[in-house]
Parts: C-alpha cells; sequence; structure tokens
RNA sequence: CGGGACGUGGCGCAGUUUGGUAGCGCGCAGCGUUCGGGACGCUGAGGUCGCGGGUUCAAAUCCCGCCGUCCCGACCA
C-alpha cells in the first residue's frame, strides 16, 4: 500500500476528547474517527488490525469445533419477554419498532436468537454436542460509552454457544473453549489473566473473565500474591468469618442515639467501632422488599444482590420506599420487620454477636441484638463487597486489587435459556431435556483498544505483528532524489512479492514527519532507504517494540526486514 | 440517570469577566528555498461562534430553553 494514497491523516496533537491512551493514538494514528459517544468509523489502518483479530480468532474457533454462523442484528423481542431480559437490560437495549408497531431490539448478544434456531434444528442427543459462533456487531446503550473503544455502544464481538447433553459435555465444551481464548489471546500477545466471575444479566453458574492488565481499565479483580486465589471483584469471596465462641449475650436493649442515621455517627455516639454495628441495606426486588445485613463496617456487594434474584430488577430502596414500609430512615434494624420484608445476612452475621443496629424507631437505636434471637434470617448468603487487604480464602495473605480490561468472558449457563425457552431435545431414552448451554464472548474491538494499551510509547503504538495493520513501513528518506525514490520503490515491491503487508511511506514529506508517522503508527519493522545509506550501500532497519536499530546490505533489504519482522514480538 | 466541565474554520486553543469589524498555532492550496527525526518565507482558501428563543441600536459575549461531547459513579465484550 502506498501511504501518499492511504486514507490516513494523522494528528499532531491529542484531540481533547481524547484521555485514555488507547483512544489518543487511536485517534491520533488515523485508526479510528468517532461518529457519536460510543460509535466509531474503522478507518483503513483500524479495519486491518480488527480483521487481524477477527482472523486469530476465527482460526481458533474453527480449530475448536466450532461453525461459524451469522444471526441477524435485528431480532423480535418476544423471546425476550419470556426470558426476563427485556426487563432485565432494560434501557441498555436499542429498542426500535417496525411499521406495525411490533418491539425489535438490536442484538446485544444472541443467546434467545440462536437457543431457538438449535432447538428447531437438532432434537436428537446424537446431534450434540453443537458449538455455535458468529463474529457480529453488537448493540448495548451503555449508560457511559468512554475510553475510545473500550466502551462502546456498538461493538464487535466473537459470540460461541454450546449445546450439550449434560453437565459433563458442558464442562467438555467449556474447557475445550477456555483453552481456544487462552490461544486467541497469547497470540494477541496480550498480558492477561483468567478471574472467576460475576455472570451478571447474562445468568447461569461458573464463569470466568480474561483481563487485560491496564491502567485504565474499569474492571476490579482480586489477586492473592501467593498466585492461589484471583476473583473479579464483584465474585470474589471473603474468606469464611471464625466460628464465634459460645458466651452469654447481652439483652436487646434499646438506646436513644438523637441525629445519628449514619453508622459512623453511631460509633461516634456510642463509642463502639463500625464493626459492631449492623448495617440494614433494603432493597426493591420486582416490588418485594429485601433487608440485607451486613456488618457496619463492610458495604453490601450489590452484584451479589442482583444475582441472587436474577433476572428481577433489583434497586435500593428510595425516600418513598421507607414510608410506603413504615420504616424510619438511618434507624432500619432487623428486628421486628413484618413478614413481608425477606431478610437476607451475610454469613458474618452468623452466630450471637451483640449487634448495634437500628431500632425502628426515628432516633433510636439497640444493642445486644442477635441473630436468631431478637430477629429472623431468612438466608445467609456471601453478600460483602471484597476490599484491598482482605485476606485471601484460601491462604489469608492480603489480596490486592489490580486494574484490567475484560477482553473475554465465558459462562456455564446451563438450562437458564433452554429451560424458559423450552428448547429440548429428545435424549437416549425417549424423554426430553432441555440443552445444557453454555456461552462464550470475546470483544474483538475492546481487544484492539487493550493491546493498544498494553502496548504503546510516548512517541505511539507498538504493535505485536499479529495485530500490526502493516508488518513492514518503507521509509523514502531523501524525497526528490531519484535515485533513493527508486530503490525505496524496489524494496517496496521485493517485500510485497515475498508476501508480506508493506506500507511505503512515498509521501512528499520530510524524514522527520515520516519517521514520527511510522512511530506513531507503530508497525513492527521500519525500513529507511536514503541518501546516506545508498552512499554506504545500505538501508536502515528499525524495530518499533524495541527501537533497536540495524543496517542492512541494499542488495539484502528485503529478506533482512522480514528476517526482523519474523523474529519481532 | 446523579455530580462536574466544555462546545469558536479539519485539529488544538484565545476572545465571553467589562456587548461594538472573529483571532492565533497546526493542518490545507500555490510559488520559492530547504531536504535522514514533526523545516522556512511569501501568498491564499476556509467559520450559520452547537441549536432555538429573548434582551439590546448592536450578542461568540448577557438571559431562558434545548442539543451534543468529555470526566467521576451504577452497567458490560
Amino acid at each position: 500500500m502506498r501511504m501518499s494514497r492511504l486514507f490516513a491523516r494523522t494528528l499532531r496533537e491529542d484531540p481533547s476528547e481524547a484521555e485514555a491512551p488507547s483512544h489518543r493514538l487511536l485517534l491520533r494514528a488515523a485508526y479510528i474517527r468517532q461518529l457519536m459517544a460510543g460509535v466509531y468509523t474503522m478507518l483503513p489502518l483500524g479495519l486491518r488490525t480488527m480483521r487481524k483479530i477477527e482472523r486469530i480468532v476465527r482460526e481458533e474457533m474453527d480449530g475448536s469445533g466450532a461453525q461459524e454462523i451469522r444471526m441477524p442484528i435485528v431480532i423480535p423481542a418476544e423471546p425476550w419477554k419470556i426470558t426476563g431480559r427485556w426487563q432485565a437490560y432494560g434501557d441498555l437495549l436499542f429498542k426500535p419498532t417496525d411499521r406495525h408497531g411490533r418491539d425489535l431490539l438490536l442484538g446485544p448478544t444472541h443467546e434467545e436468537v440462536v437457543t431457538p434456531l438449535v432447538a428447531g434444528e437438532l432434537p436428537s442427543y446424537r446431534d450434540l454436542p453443537v458449538n455455535l459462533y458468529q463474529i457480529e456487531w453488537k448493540y448495548r446503550d451503555e449508560f457511559r460509552p468512554r475510553f475510545g473503544l473500550l466502551r462502546v455502544r456498538e461493538f464487535l464481538m466473537k459470540d460461541a454457544y454450546t449445546f450439550d447433553r449434560d453437565d459433563e459435555g458442558l464442562q467438555a465444551s467449556y474447557d475445550t473453549m477456555l483453552q481456544a481464548y487462552r490461544r486467541v489471546f497469547d497470540r494477541c500477545g496480550l498480558a492477561y489473566v483468567i478471574v472467576e466471575a460475576d455472570p451478571g444479566t447474562i445468568g447461569g453458574g461458573v464463569n470466568h473473565e480474561f483481563m487485560a492488565h491496564a491502567d485504565v481499565g474499569e474492571d476490579l479483580y482480586v489477586a492473592c500474591p501467593n498466585g492461589d486465589y484471583l476473583a473479579d471483584l464483584e465474585a470474589a469471596m471473603p474468606r469464611p468469618p471464625e466460628p464465634v465462641d459460645a458466651r452469654e449475650l447481652q439483652p436487646l436493649t434499646e438506646v436513644a442515639t438523637p441525629s445519628a442515621a449514619t453508622i459512623d455517627a453511631v460509633s461516634r455516639l456510642l463509642g463502639r467501632p463500625a464493626s459492631e454495628m449492623l448495617k440494614c441495606i433494603l432493597f426493591d426486588v420486582g416490588g418485594q422488599a429485601v433487608a440485607v445485613l451486613v456488618p457496619g463496617d463492610r458495604e453490601v456487594n450489590e452484584t451479589k444482590v442482583a444475582r441472587r434474584f436474577f433476572p428481577a430488577p433489583v434497586r435500593r430502596f428510595e425516600d418513598a420506599d421507607f414510608v410506603t414500609h413504615g420504616l424510619v430512615k438511618g434507624y432500619v434494624g432487623p428486628q421486628g420487620l413484618p413478614d413481608d420484608i425477606m431478610i437476607l445476612a451475610d454469613h458474618s452475621v452468623r452466630g450471637g454477636k451483640d449487634w448495634v443496629t437500628g431500632a425502628n424507631r426515628s432516633e433510636h437505636h439497640v444493642t445486644g441484638a442477635n441473630a436468631g434471637r431478637d430477629f429472623r434470617v431468612d438466608e445467609y448468603a456471601d453478600l460483602v463487597q471484597i476490599r484491598d487487604g482482605d485476606p485471601c480464602p484460601a491462604c489469608g495473605r492480603s489480596l490486592r486489587i489490580e486494574r484490567s480490561i475484560v477482553v473475554g468472558h465465558i459462562y456455564q449457563l446451563g438450562t437458564t435459556y433452554s429451560e424458559p425457552l423450552k428448547a429440548t431435545f429428545v435424549d437416549e431414552d425417549g424423554t426430553e431435556r432441555p440443552y445444557v448451554m453454555g456461552c462464550y464472548g470475546l470483544g474483538i474491538t475492546r481487544t484492539i483498544a487493550a493491546a493498544v494499551e498494553q502496548n504503546h510509547d510516548e512517541h505511539g503504538i507498538r504493535w505485536p505483528k499479529a495485530l500490526a495493520p502493516f508488518g513492514v513501513v518503507v521509509i523514502v528518506a531523501n524525497r526528490d532524489d531519484e535515485q533513493v525514490t527508486t530503490e525505496g520503490e524496489r524494496i517496496y515491491l521485493e517485500l510485497a512479492g515475498l508476501g508480506l503487508e508493506v506500507l511505503f511511506d512515498d509521501r512528499d514529506e520530510s524524514a522527520g514527519v515520516k519517521f514520527a508517522d511510522a512511530d506513531l503508527m507503530g508497525l513492527p519493522v521500519q525500513l529507511v532507504v536514503g541518501r546516506r545509506g545508498l552512499d554506504a550501500g545500505t538501508v536502515d532497519l528499525k524495530l518499533r517494540a524495541t527501537g533497536e536499530r540495524s543496517t542492512a546490505p541494499l542488495q539484502r533489504a528485503a529478506s533482512a526486514a522480514a528476517e526482523l519482522l519474523a523474529a519481532a514480538p
């Protein structure tokens, strides 16, 4: 490709709207342009890199026994209403309507399409397992798109779906996909970890996230320095609480706590640490009131609450809700709550702990409140938010919180979708059973951004060769020197003849501009043809990743560049 | 949606406080000089000052409403 013809105008200054390195550099180096918040045009360079990743993904999917299909983007709403996700996704969905006023949506993921598809085609256990995937644009009207390609409203995703006869089959399919994902991200040159995670609005049980390290990453995970625990922050389990020694419990006593409606204020007023307070947070779960109990020094992990009740929508009580239920905001405690309020408690609330908690009466709290004796707990669960420094559930050492970008997320869905959608096959014994499903997402456009986050310096992008839009850039350093231009052209054609992807910077620009643009665009190998070198019978080579420079004899220029590229990271 | 900031040629910005001819740098076009790490000179093109309404003799500037973009939070590939 001749750069003089390439549709790519680089920017000398950082666009004001770009903050994250990948956003800034992809704009400056002419890979992408923004159309509106969270929606981007891929320019020729960006599209080439995107295709590179697609190709790697395709090869690994095909090699794992998955078959590519292509599902529609415009989807009828009905199956989504059946699975509950029409409500669960809510405003996250783009919801067009057709001329008949029928509800449609732009596909944010495709469980509701692929499940009935398979059910309609494969009625027998003999057809299983099945693994279908597609690489298609996804639409999610994110609350806040940001950081260029990292979080967008239209993004390219590879989504795969497996259909198995039973849990053992699912486990095997899942393991196969997990290995395929490893190979994809290894080939993309990403530094990443695989963590246990929360299934969010997809649902299901076991699931893992592939998290690429990045300072701008929006996703947090906890890691044990021993390496024996890794988990998404939202899914991280605390170390089980130490058993409480049996002892004499205090009586339940009401105390006046004037204008102390916060844990902090009560703690100061009564001179007791926040860890001895019992926090009682109220949620509305699809119309049902739920009280969640955690120690006063911990936060409720709302994701865990939402997961417990999925797909019912979960929201915190608003002021009006307290009034409706006859509760006093700031002074709510579990004892004496009406029966229509479900009480969920974190495991750490178990046993006699003489809690200080709200008295359900304005300006009053109680002391000596104990689970079982003074208040009922309908269910114990893991509900607290993990913090930096919390003990590792495996070894007890302090966990660290790390930042990352989720580039892949795989789920063992089980029958979460096949059951409500009545997607069944006939098993060997002649009975109908729902498919045991898995689904596997991989963000292609996000991987572009993650790769740039991990591979850049103050001059620009430094692509790993697997993702670079071109492998080599041939730079003509002296534009008015006919011999230099001719030699450059010759080497360019020779490289292209070797089957390499070459960008030929034949622009009528000064050498400095070309060098700067080459660094900015980040192509792995730079080959410079200039007067200086020609006089010495050589060309100059530079490896973008390391900045390492070398020279090669003019006659061996193309093969030397090819060898350098082959050895490049 | 809650909190904050911003919107002026393609890009980065000044001008708004105190209303009075729309500016600078980069980029773009032409000519000349220069020519291996973002060269220089001269000439030139390019702007409904986000949109709508209002105040005023006069609005980029003051007032009201709306739209858009970015940053912090809830959501996720």
